[in-house]
DNA sequence: AGCACGCCGACT
DNA sequence: GTCGGCGTGCTC
């Protein structure tokens, strides 16, 4: 007879620790999952977190009840449930939403037969290209530490074209021949149809499982029993592929590491950084980060030592780095140009359409106005439901909420004076698209944002336009940011780089320096050495500067600088604490009694590194209110926050009289 | 959370 | 006398 504690599947904060049952299987093993007799409710799924001989003496006189069965096939590994216990103390969420993690949702797909989804941009399988020198010195690097079956973590610092898939599948060869596995982690899979195929082009469909979010509930967990079977040995697919299972990891590839869909934005709120380094340093594999513009969190790991550098710097095939530009746009203004487009972009454009070329335009805003305010009285249109400014979209003729997605008609009238001097002020895509039709009247335009690609497909007829010439300017946002290789586009205009800076967030410069240069290596692709405009309020910002001059060591040095003086990551852990209510002052006592009791708990030094609480910048979310606080946790006070946060969020949680909740999130994605 | 136990007012 | 109100407390 052995004696399991395990944690129980249920949706409460009050039952989140292990239950100790009894089990006559003396096989039983910690991750099993088993179905178990709970409370009055009957029967419940649970994971084994320890198994044990006897009885543990505290539980002695306590009613044991025995497990009903064991279901093998759903089982998870003692690495995952040692990965689950760490995750729920950084992360502060409960055990089950830590374990379900790596149990795919729902069941066995109803078509008996399995099948293998084909994926039509797979590469024909050639023989290996030779490596460059630095492909082959990176390689040399990393091999001693897979030959010894060593945990290690490489950041790979290396420019767009410098050959990082061929390093990466070269890993994954090398992983694999010693029986190992690999897990390739992509930003966006939608995004990155290139790599993938070219990684089941040499491996072949067969070995490798694709994890992505347009799978069914049936076919992904298909793949995952694919996976956990070991009919597979390479598994590619975003963030939630880190909790592949594989139970003997080779390598985790990280490929674009500084790209913040690696952050959860659903409860666990996990890294998939810091959830791959654990699980390879367990199972004493790789990491390899991958990225053009590395986080200053891993760069400056990586300088500290506690990764491996390995640095490349020679484009494939030899393209020179584009031409940047800034564009002063309060100048403009000086000299009467009162247009979005400055002289110097839009004689550019012309210049660019003439010599055939095509033009890529972004601007990080989509709708046609920001804001709708009204010019006597100063009234802002916000919305109902969130109490966020509203965006003009002017095709629809609708204010839109770009939170919650809430479309109301704009009153005739201010509601608040009710003058007739409501206008909608600054620009999005929509406005940029409408500016560049009546300045390039005869020139064809597409824009894709989020308002222009709901449709399915819409997308690819989009981008395949543009591809074949039938488009000639094509305006977006984010997403003309990344991944486009369009051979002939000439000229890529960057309309406010400001827009990212202007983010209250400590790390809007160095997402505005990743855009900048992430866009501008969307010109020149072809053989011809392509043009930037980046038009900018402040041009001497270190940011915009340094993205202009591809000087990512001069950026990085004066962020760090920046970083350690206000002590913000990598210098600390920035912990969101929200507090949520349906009654508005409930909230915001109750954030004020969450300050006290932390301040109470690690002792009152501690002020300097805790800021609010406040209103939420999005002051209320479905039926909730939303109070926030920020505290910046200095490495050496860690755990000392993760016992007080984790406490105090349990009672608060639990507490029947208190009308509030307490959500946390550790590094969140973004400060609002 | 979810559910039963338990001790007070309105109803057949 | 009994039905049911939701306050209280427990789940191995």
């Amino acid at each position: 007879m052995k004696y399991i504690d395990i944690v129980i599947d249920t949706k409460s904060d009050h039952v989140d620790n292990p239950f100790t049952y009894a089990c006559d299987d003396d096989e039983i093993a910690v991750g099993d999952r088993v179905v178990a007799p709970f409370a009055r409710t009957g029967k419940k799924v649970g994971y084994v977190f320890a198994v044990h001989d006897a009885l543990p003496k505290e539980l002695t006189g306590k009613r044991i009840r025995p497990i009903l069965e064991i279901d093998a096939s759903r089982s998870i590994s003692e690495d995952s449930v040692r990965i689950a216990e760490w995750m729920k103390r950084r992360y502060f969420c409960r055990y089950i939403d830590a374990v379900n993690c790596f149990i795919p949702a729902g069941a066995a797909s109803k078509r008996g037969k399995k099948r293998i989804p084909v994926w039509d941009n797979a590469e024909p399988t050639g023989p290996p290209p030779e490596l460059t020198k630095e492909q082959a010195s990176a390689l040399a690097r990393i091999m001693p530490r897979v030959e010894a079956g060593n945990y290690g973590t490489f950041l790979v610092h290396g420019v767009t074209g410098s050959g990082k898939t061929e390093l990466y599948m070269r890993i994954a060869s090398a992983v694999t021949d010693k029986g190992r596995q690999v897990i390739m982690l992509v930003p966006e899979i939608s995004l990155t149809p290139q790599a993938i195929g070219r990684f089941i082009g040499r491996f072949g469909r067969e070995r490798v499982a694709v994890l992505h979010s347009k799978l069914s509930a049936g076919e992904r967990f298909d793949e995952w029993m694919r996976i956990r079977n070991g009919e597979t040995d390479i598994v590619i697919g975003a963030r939630s592929a880190v909790f592949a299972p594989f139970e003997n990891i080779g390598a985790i590839i990280v490929d674009e590491e500084h790209e913040t869909t690696y952050k959860s934005d659903m409860t666990p709120k996990y890294d998939t950084v810091e959830v791959a380094i654990k699980r390879a340093a367990r199972a004493g594999g790789v990491v390899i980060l991958g990225s053009a513009t590395p986080s200053i969190v891993s760069k400056y790991r990586a300088e500290s030592g506690l990764y491996d550098l390995i640095t490349m710097k020679r484009r494939y095939n030899k393209t020179p780095m584009p031409n940047v530009s800034v564009v002063d746009m309060r100048r403009e203004i000086e000299h009467g140009n009162r247009s979005i487009f400055s002289a110097e972009l839009h004689d550019r454009m012309g210049a660019a359409l003439s010599a055939g070329k095509q033009i890529i335009l972004f601007l990080n805003r989509r709708g046609y106005s920001p804001f709708i305010s009204c010019r006597k009285c100063g009234y802002v249109m916000r919305c109902g439901e969130c109490g966020i400014s509203m965006t003009y979209h002017k095709r629809e003729e609708r204010a839109v909420c770009h939170f919650c997605g809430d479309r109301v008609p704009v009153p005739e009238v201010c509601p608040e004076c009710a003058s007739g001097y409501l206008r909608h002020f600054g620009a999005g895509t929509e406005k940029v698209e409408e500016i560049t039709k009546v300045a390039f009247p005869e020139t064809a335009v597409a824009r894709l944002d989020l308002d222009t690609s709901s449709k399915k497909g819409s997308i690819q007829k989009i981008l395949r336009d543009f591809e074949k010439g039938r488009t000639r300017i094509l305006i977006g946002t984010q997403m003309v940011a990344k991944g486009l290789d369009f051979a002939n586009v000439g000229l890529v205009g960057i309309i406010a780089a400001d827009v990212s800076l202007n983010i209250p967030d400590f790390r809007s410069a160095e997402r505005t320096f990743q855009l900048i240069t992430q866009v501008a290596g969307r010109s020149g692709r072809g053989a011809e050495v392509g043009d930037v405009v980046v038009q900018t309020y402040v041009p001497d910002n270190y940011a915009i500067d340094a993205a202009v001059r591809h000087d990512y060591r001069g950026f990085y040095d004066t962020e760090l600088m920046l970083r350690k003086y206000l002590q913000y990551p990598p210098f600390s852990d920035v912990v969101q604490m929200t507090v949520l209510s349906e009654d508005e002052t409930a909230a915001a006592e109750g954030a004020e009694a969450l300050r006290r009791d932390i301040l109470f708990a690690v002792g009152h030094a501690e002020k300097q590194y805790i800021f609010g609480p406040h209103k939420a910048a999005i002051p209320k979310m479905g039926d909730d209110y939303r109070y926030q606080m920020y505290i910046k946790v200095v490495p050496k006070r860690r755990l000392d926050y993760e016992k007080a946060l984790a406490e105090l969020k349990k009672k608060m949680n639990t507490d029947k009289g208190c009308k509030c909740r307490i959500m946390i999130d550790v590094n969140p994605f973004s400060l609002m």
